[in-house]
DNA sequence: ACTTGACCTAAAGTCAGGTTTATGTATTAC
DNA sequence: GTAATACATAAACCTGACTTTAGGTCAAGT
């Protein structure tokens, strides 16, 4: 058992956010000791998966919901499932796309190192849009597509 | 040359956006014929380093400053190479962020699916922490470690 | 001529996700 | 006994990133 300020460590969020979660709904199963929330295994589980449905974008809503369903019992089982195989898609859409950003973003970086090089930006207008050094080509490539 | 009509569909991006986007100074250079935006390929690129730039988390406010600095030719290339360099960072450790919560969402899914053929999640409760399926077990150790 | 559609501005409005403030209680440290 | 620390609440406040509203210009089609 666990209370707010320990998790906040555990978790590195502040005490003022795990307060608004859990006015929100989402520890629907917490329990309080004369006042004082008491977070066990299960919140600290819960705050598992809320960090998780957040990074895939879900709303505080939304994952109240799910935290709802879950109070329902095995009648959810099948929402539940398909929360998750949606959430799995959009994480892996974001994961590719930030793999696009960070290809920009490495041309960039190349981009401006060799402009420090050169002192100008002249030499790498030269080479664009299809005659960058080889593995840059690529980046810039699959930055533009 | 493009209307702020054909990079709205371009971009998939609300007019208002863009239109924003020019209030808060994020395309310096861009010209108007009686008022009306002519975005030409030079703001097309700087949407593209936009969008790249908001995904690693950047502020809008930020992404002007970046702007004025590329306004301000080559005597800013280090500061705009040590930007890029640090939304790499930031942009490397979201996908690792994004692999593990992916691994958690994984591990859920397979959880829903075993608890909706058990009917009930006791089989799966056996097996935690450390008894489940070798594959799994793999999810569930990264998603919680 | 007049309607339609695409553009324009300035200013106000919206929304999610917290954070801060003001006030109070309960336990421990000296 | 009193000061510090950690907890509590309700309600107000804040911020970033848009979006909407209200009003207007301008060119093309009928």
């Amino acid at each position: 058992m666990y209370t707010i300020g320990q998790i906040s460590e555990m978790f590195n969020l502040p005490i003022s956010t795990l307060r608004y979660y859990d006015m929100e709904g989402l520890f629907p199963q917490m329990q309080r000791q004369s006042g004082i929330r008491k977070f066990s295994e299960n919140e600290v589980e819960a705050l598992r998966v809320i960090e998780c449905l957040k990074a895939s974008g879900l709303e505080i809503k939304d994952i109240k919901q799910f935290m709802d369903w879950a109070m329902q019992g095995a009648e959810t089982y099948e929402k539940r499932r398909e929360l998750f195989e949606a959430r799995r898609e959009v994480i892996e859409a974001e994961i590719a796309n930030l793999k696009k950003m960070l290809d920009m973003v490495k041309f960039k970086c190349w981009y401006y190192e060799t402009a420090i090089k050169d002192g100008n930006e002249d030499g790498i207008s030269a080479m664009l849009p299809d005659k960058l050094p080889k593995d840059i080509q690529e980046l810039y490539d699959n930055a533009h597509s």
